[in-house]
Parts: C-alpha cells; structure tokens; sequence
DNA sequence: ACCTCACATGTACTTTGGGACATGTACCTT
DNA sequence: AAGGTACATGTCCCAAAGTACATGTGAGGT
C-alpha cells in the first residue's frame, strides 16, 4: 500500500510538475523528456535521464500519466492524463514558489577577499564573458521566437517569456561581473570610492 | 582508513568551502556558521544546522580547521588552519565554477500556458513585488555599507560585491515578471494552431 | 525560586541528486 | 555483412539535502 505519492501536503518536487508540463503539450517518451530537459530546461532545472525515468514510473503509478503507445526500440511513450493536468494546474495556482536561487558565482563572491588581485581579475572577466555568451545565446533563441520561427502555439508563448528570464538573468549577471572588475582591490582608500550607482540594469 | 575528504578529484561540494571561507575571517562555532549562512548566503546557498556541524566534523578530522576554544554552553569555536585556508583559495582560483542557476520561477514560466488569465497576472504580480522587495532590501544593505556601516575591512568589501548581484539579479526578475504582464494571453491567432496534436488543452 | 527563551550541539531518518553500470535495438554507412 | 552511432530504458549505489527528533545550558525576567 502506501499511497501517498507527494507526502502529506504539498512540497516542492518540481522535477514531478516539470515532467506534467512537457507532457501536457503532448505524448513523449522518456528519452524525448531528458532530452528536453536537457535543452531547454536545463539551465534552470538540471535532470538526468535515470531520475526521469523513475520519476515518470511514480507518476505512472499515481494515475497522473499513462502509457500512450509503444514504438521501435522499446520506446514507450506516455501521455498525460486528466489528473495529471489537474496536478499541474494545482500546483501552479497554489503551491508557493520557492525562491532560493543557488548560484555558486555568488556565493564565490563573498570570498573574494581571499583571491589575489590578478587572479580575481582574470576570474572576473572569464565570468562576464561567459555570462555574455550565454544572454546572446538567449537573445538570438528570442529573436528567432518574435520572427515566428517557432510558429504560435501557446506553448511556446510561454517559452518566449522564459527565455526572456534568461536573458535579463544573465545579462544582469554579466554586467555585475563587469562593474566587479572596476571595485578597487582592498586598500585602506582616503574617502572611499565604490559608490555605484545602484545597477541599471536597462537591457 | 579512508583518507579522502573530497572525493577523488575536484567536486561541487560547496557548503565545505562556504565554511571554510566564513571561517577564514575568524573563529566562529557551527552556531554561528548557521546564523551567517541562513543571514548572509541563505539565499544563494542554503544549509541548516545538521548539515554544518556535519561538516565541521569531516573538515576538523581532514585537518583544515581546528577547535578554537570552548564557551559557555558546550560552545565550541573552530578556526581555520593553513590547510583550510590552502584548500579554500585552491578551490576559488583552480576549481571550474558551476553555472547552473535553478530558478523555480523561471520553470514555472514555461508552463504558463497551462494557467488561466486571471490567475496568471495574479501570480506575476505578486512576484513582481516580492523580487522588488527583496531588490530593495538589497539596495539598502548597499547604501548602509557604501556608508561605511560596516567598516572597511576586506570582507565587507567582497560582501558589498556580493550585495550587488542580488541588487540587479533581483531587479532583473522583478522587471521580468512586470515585464510578462504585458504579454498577451495566446490569442488563436490567424496562422491556426494545429501543430500540436495532441493539448486539447485550451483554456 | 521558577520559568522561559535564546544559545548550542548533535543524531536519526527520509528524500533527492548524480554518477556509474548494464542492456539491448534500429538505422546508416562502408 | 560488419561496425559504429544514436536511440531507448532501466538498476544500483553513494553523496548531499532536508526534516524531525533529542538534549542540555545559561541568562534574564517575575
């Protein structure tokens, strides 16, 4: 027995409600989901195959997805269920977000006072062009979205407002690994300089 | 026996260097360590207590920190040893920087689609202000230090860094989410939608 | 004298995450 | 016909994260 597939109340398993949602686009096998995850939500929501699978039996279990047809090489392709688009919708409405971002630049950055200059120089500016890399990269998959590259569907509406995040996330980002580089090293200033002014993050 | 503290090569353990580098501006015991890291880096790292004096354990048999004194009530202060301080700036100059973000916001934005009208904007805005909130929060922990409340002392200085990203991370998300307000709901525009067959899905 | 609260440290258990291992199939090229 | 590659699904195990539980001390108020 056991039936209790979220325990008690809600909780954050998003990896769960991840799955519904590129499932209620439509049918997909487990490899067409890892495969998603990897691509697109990746960056935000890092999950590989083995938990995905596990996952997809749990939910298979619980009646929020079923198979939906075998194929070729023992592809197994599942579809969401009525339940399952009830969950999702649930959880979107009325569970809290979480807000924690877990970004290990920034907690590096609270130890920057023990790099020596020049190697904090160097990390800084590795850091900013990756991060520019990444929102151009998000700026041209946003582009290609405007010119209707990727059709209308609602679906992907939404993904044109997530990779809008991207792009200010990580231009946002990119240019406070740019403004780190101008802050003086430690030196016992006469009036102290670092007053910036307070991030325009105009995009 | 069983020397290895970190396992083979270089991993992403990061609450270890978190210690380390909290403990490297002075003696601190794990009471401490978890009021700074649930003040400080709670939002870009979480950790609770448990997992602290855990860590304190492994980090004193591997010798990289060592019992400092003992207080009032079974209180025991840890201070870092040359090993620790080795380790920590090994860790910030040669270890690679791992980049994923793991916003639930932004995975939640990707299932937008799924989500009626009203409750959708209902929703964004309340994260509108929550980020603008915490931007501001942020803007003042600045102002205060850019005041010199805090003293100049190096780490005040790399805090203030560390201040500044979640200035413009969060002013980034909170212009995002006013930002997708403004994005009309999916209209069934004129190019019809029969790309996805499966999504009987319409709101 | 009592009581409560903040201080302080830990153990135990469950869940999640991530990597390694294992297996097999169809397609495409040479 | 052989061989490599991409497709496809899973198990196993250990490390890390998170929650609940457990215990005790010292300081300050009433």
């Amino acid at each position: 027995m056991d039936p209790r597939i979220s325990r008690e109340d809600g909780d954050g398993v998003s990896l769960r409600h991840g799955l519904l949602g590129l499932l209620a686009e439509g049918p997909a096998s487990g490899y067409d989901l890892a495969r998603r995850f990897e691509d697109h939500l990746g960056p935000v929501w890092p999950a590989q195959h083995p938990k995905i699978y596990a996952e997809l039996s749990r939910l298979a279990d619980a009646g929020m997805i079923e198979v939906d047809s075998h194929g070729p090489r023992g592809r197994k392709a599942y579809r969401i269920t009525d339940a399952g688009r009830a969950e999702i919708r649930r959880w979107l409405t009325e569970e809290e977000v979480d807000h924690t971002l877990r970004t290990e630049s920034v907690l590096r950055s609270f130890f920057f006072w023990l790099m020596e200059t020049d190697d904090l120089q160097a990390h800084l500016r590795r850091e900013q062009e990756f991060f520019s890399q990444v929102a151009d990269m998000a700026r041209g998959y946003a582009a290609a979205k405007d010119r209707g590259d990727f059709g209308t569907a609602p679906q992907t509406r939404s993904m044109r407002v997530a990779v809008e995040a991207a792009v200010r996330i990580y231009q946002a980002l990119a240019d406070w690994a740019e403004w780190a580089q101008t802050v003086p090293p430690a030196v016992p200033a006469a009036e102290d300089d670092t007053h910036p002014p307070a991030a325009a993050n105009e995009v």
